[in-house]
DNA sequence: TTCCTCTCAGACAGGTCTGTCTATCGTACG
DNA sequence: CGTACGATAGACAGACCTGTCTGAGAGGAA
């Protein structure tokens, strides 16, 4: 745990990306609440001011940390989804992808439980978790639809609960290596009875 | 709730219950680094060095009210599992239990994943998180043993991510009603699976 | 009575936090 | 060259936090 450089700061990169970069590392590592505006800018070598010329408040950063995060994980799943060609392959891909950032060193659980249990209610992160919770229902609802779910509306919730249960349960149980399969598995029967297919 | 009996060891308890009472309110529906002791000691109607006399700190304060909440919660279970007798019927009960808490209008997630996202790592916190998890994994586990699982330990970890799940969903969506029946279908289903009975 | 223990109300210290402000520095551009 | 602008370092205000301490009151026990 090396304090003194753990990311090159580039001095080239704008004071924004490096602010950005820095909230990510530090808010999901340790908390909102617990990470101070001091320590960000330390970290991405900037003046506060600076800071309070790019974001109005610390909720403004912190909802442009959760902006990107949805960014960044609904694009991998997409690049997961888009590997394999048969729906329900691609289901399995999905928790394929939750798993392998289960296993990442750094896993800290969802950031949009954590912020919202962090944030007070109705303020710009209920609205970005609101957000990212929508597009995730969505995803897995279009797949229970493709994969030829006779209630894709149900299989899509049921698969959410399953991709919401794993991520909190790998974060509570650090990284319990037994999760993953049992997801894989449990996605697979849900799969089998909605699509009324046997085993 | 004892009502009050005027000896010395009763004003004693009764001190450490209110603050116990008032930690469940108020660290539960608004988290506990947003609720200070002063907030805790006006709502318990009790001073300062009286919170300090039965706590050594906060954080003592708050194992404590986890632990109330980790006996309230597989008392309640228990419960709900004492008034059927086929393992089947239990599991389902144990479900039908928690949609019940989802219904309340205090309801506000599991509170030890809620306390262990604003806790330090390594604290009493995480602790009692693990003893919670625990405890209801080894519900799961025996439950699924005497359905006849193939698998109870898979089985057993299933139900407990779709717990997770469920709890977690009932609070970022805030109460979505269409979350308990998915919930108990999803339950048959992984059950019908792992015992092998179809449909 | 006197003592002893628990309680209350609140001041206080020492630390944290966010957000604003001043004052200086470097650099791009006219 | 001069000017304007963004960045920097850091002081500062105002509010909050936890935990300790003081002084006083109430009630049972010797």
């Amino acid at each position: 745990m090396s304090i003194t450089a753990p990311t090159e700061i580039d001095h080239r990169t704008s004071a924004r990306d490096r602010l950005l970069a820095a909230a990510n590392e530090l808010f999901y590592a340790e908390g909102i609440q617990t990470v101070g505006i001091d320590r960000i800018i330390e970290r991405a070598g900037v003046a506060k001011a600076s800071l309070y010329n790019h974001f109005r408040s610390k909720e403004e950063l912190v909802a442009a940390y959760l902006a990107s995060r949805h960014e960044l994980t609904t694009s991998r799943l997409a690049a997961a989804m888009a590997r394999v060609d048969d729906p329900r392959e691609k289901i399995l891909a999905v928790f394929d992808a939750q798993a392998q950032q289960f296993a990442q060193a750094d896993f800290n659980g969802c950031a949009f439980t954590a912020a919202s249990t962090e944030a007070p209610r109705g303020g710009l992160v209920e609205a970005a978790a609101d957000e990212f919770r929508a597009s995730i229902r969505g995803m897995f609802t279009d797949l229970a639809e493709q994969a030829g779910a006779a209630d894709p509306v149900t299989l899509g919730r049921q698969l959410h609960l399953l991709y919401d249960g794993a991520g909190l349960a790998a974060r509570m149980d650090r990284h319990d290596p037994g999760i993953a399969p049992s997801v894989c598995e449990a996605a697979e029967s849900l799969l089998d009875v909605a699509v009324y297919r046997g085993t």
